[in-house]
DNA sequence: TACTATAACGGAGAGACTCTCCGTTTAGCA
DNA sequence: TGCTAAACGGAGAGTCTCTCCGTTATAGTA
């Protein structure tokens, strides 16, 4: 899971960290915009390097999009830590989930690449993994403070936002979705079962 | 919608016909075995056509993944159709969902290619309504025959369905799942909410 | 700072795949 | 049986991928 290389004795070199970046900077604006048949050369040239050098990093289209991948799970976790200081915990919640609405829709060309990593890989355990990790505790900090029902988990509410941006792919719709199901979770709504 | 053109006056040559569906199953076969990546002018040898051919009938590779998707679908609806004679109610739609289970099991290499036409499409729309015209009169049966209950609809379980496959991807454990719920769906399953 | 060893860079070019174009063939119709 | 529109096939041009290796830059050392 480690990226940056510590293969033998001498330390990896400055400029390769940040050709990498670079790279993956820009082939996740590239993607996004053009969807996954983007030309690599163009990529390349567009960050700035050789082509021989995107080929070194990323050796196959896959690796690229894997690795831009995770920048994105990384991107969304992070926020999620960024969050957890915002006052209302349910308002902090709830902006989560729509930033993970809002990334989808930018991105729109994006999601084809993904969900081709995504099918069945280590990747996709790892990044359900760490976005529950992100995102329990936003929810615990909401329980403590008596605002969320109890009775939910990190993974329910993956899963379920998964499903929503699933069935709906773009759009406010999702939006509103989302907010009727945070306002379901608030511990003062009706009582379920 | 329609597949068969019937462009100005003369009738759809037989040959033309011939052409499209050896090249669909081809098609079905070969994406399944290779993936997504497979060659085209491979699939137009294996179907004994000449390359020229496969690309009059289908412009891009999508299209062909399209159609081949639509021939996926009509396969699932056409069996849902066959086992509502099935006496047993329950056991027929649990063949169904395994049925389902087993076209993904066995056409790995497919589902990549299923899931970039998939997304966001008018044809997701399209199967979607399909697969719950051809299951609603299964699920029917059963709560006519008063060995279901009467409270899940055929959008509640295809959308139950999918969430399985797409976060198992494989293995037996779909089909244990599917068994489990199924047996909710019994009628003399504990009592709910 | 100067030097050396080594890792990284860049891009030309070979090879693979895609897709078009048009001369040839064939099915439908009278 | 002959005519015509439609379909066929595949050569070849164009595009994209990916490797290979001479050149360049950095980390470590004295």
């Amino acid at each position: 899971m480690g990226d940056g290389a510590a293969k033998s004795s001498r330390r990896e070199r400055s400029d390769a960290v940040l050709n990498r970046e670079r790279i993956v900077e820009t082939a996740t604006r590239v993607f996004s915009a053009q969807g996954r048949n983007a030309k690599l050369d163009a990529i390349a040239r567009e960050a700035g390097v050789g082509i021989g050098t995107l080929y070194r990093h990323f050796p196959t289209r896959e690796a690229l999009f894997e690795a831009v991948y995770r920048h994105e799970v990384e991107h969304l976790a992070e926020l999620a830590g960024e969050l957890a200081q915002e006052a209302d915990p349910v308002e902090a919640l709830r902006q989560w989930l729509h930033a993970n609405v809002r990334l989808m829709a930018t991105k729109k060309g994006m999601i084809e690449a993904m969900q081709l990593v995504a099918y069945g890989s280590e990747l996709k355990a790892y990044s359900f993994a760490r976005l529950t990790g992100a995102l329990t505790p936003l929810l615990e900090r909401g329980v403590a403070a008596g605002a969320l029902r109890a009775d939910i988990t990190a993974e329910d509410l993956l899963r379920t936002l998964v499903g929503i941006l699933y069935a709906e792919a773009g759009g406010d719709s999702s939006l509103r979705i989302l907010d009727v199901f945070v306002d379901g979770l608030r511990r003062n709504s009706k009582a379920p079962s």
